[in-house]
DNA sequence: AAAATGAGCGAACAGTTGTAAGCTAAAGCG
DNA sequence: CGCTTTAGCTTACAACTGTTCGCTCATTTT
């Protein structure tokens, strides 16, 4: 096997370590480095050899979980296609996301508000990439002025992402409800912003 | 000086010291004991004569953020009889509440998703009495159902307390810009859960 | 074939942490 | 006044942490 070819594989075994030992009661701030590179199979030492310390690890955990929320988005954009329903649609493939990749979510929730300014900033531009893409499409489908989009949409994927929270610490048999709930509050917003852009307009 | 006071007096000194020690870039899960009980100006093992360990101590700050927040609700309610303005009013008193007790409002806004599920769960009974209480005023005042009404207000304060995240992270010539696109986004809100369910009766 | 590179290792260090055991001295109480 | 209670202290220990140093040895380069 070739160098460059091993190298990538521990790297990999030191993040696959480090998303493994996330969970609902141990965030990315109560992971040690020995920790990780004992998971990973490679002397706490060698860890260095990958990344300059824990920081940098986070952040490029950070970047993959937002590189899985793009995936994510294009699928949802595959599934409207051919399903129509776009609020439900979106909301049903998130709530996928959240479910199937609870560890993922979790990092991108706590991260979001979390002690390094370095990692809130990467985070929120992740999200920004969802706000910027809803926004775009209501300007097309809607006659709203670009900035109550960008409005209306900050405020959709804020209640997406809040309802994604909820789900983490509810029992499976409430997903449902928590869906339709999230789905009405986006369809008032919709509603509210286009009769109240409207009324501005006359 | 009666021996209960003093302890009162020195629990206090734990209290105040671990708040003190909350920061942008310092979170309740980064104390540790011993730093705490240094700011408190006792022995570390001290810490023990008061509270059990780290989290019976968290827990206290959990609720005595809440209690602050409550006594907030109060004054927002003054404010709005002499004011009229509900919406406005009240999300000056809460970014007022948020830039004046920072530290206060990210160990509500971090435990919330935290590690500790007790945490989480004591951070969200206190919104919850947030949600109740705008959950009434909203069925007193507009003809919504019980169970929207709820929906609506579990809707607004998420978008509130989201605003108030943003805030800790802005720049303060940011304020009155979150502050008045918030106010867009809630009265979207109500509108649109008005004409909605206007629509659903008929 | 010889030299250079670099991933991985073990040993060691200095620092921190939580917590147990036992003492002191002041307050409360009969 | 004597006895009990208890907040706070000092000392101590075992467990961990991140990080430095110098080594090995397989791959790559010259």
């Amino acid at each position: 096997m070739s160098r460059a070819e091993q190298k990538e594989r521990t790297r990999r075994a030191i993040i696959n370590a480090a998303f493994s030992q996330l969970s609902a009661d141990k965030s990315f701030a109560s992971l040690s480095l020995r920790e990780v590179a004992r998971e990973a199979g490679i002397a706490p030492t060698s860890f260095y050899r990958h990344f300059a310390d824990m920081d940098e690890l986070g952040l490029t955990l950070v970047d993959e979980a937002g590189l899985m929320l793009r995936q994510l988005m294009r699928q949802a954009r595959q599934r409207i296609e051919k399903n129509g329903s776009v609020i439900r649609t979106s909301i049903e493939t998130f709530m996928e996301f959240v479910t199937g990749h609870s560890n993922v979510f979790r990092l991108l929730l706590r991260e979001r508000s979390g002690t390094s300014a370095a990692f809130r900033s990467a985070v929120a531009r992740e999200i920004q990439h969802f706000v910027a893409e809803l926004a775009e499409y209501l300007r097309k489908e809607t006659t709203c002025p670009d900035e109550l989009a960008r409005a209306q949409a900050e405020a959709m994927v804020t209640l997406v992402f809040h309802t994604g929270a909820d789900a983490l610490d509810a029992p499976s048999d409430q997903y449902a409800y928590l869906t339709s709930r999230t789905i009405t509050q986006l369809r008032w917003l919709a509603h509210g912003a286009a009769s109240y852009g409207r009324k501005h307009k006359d």
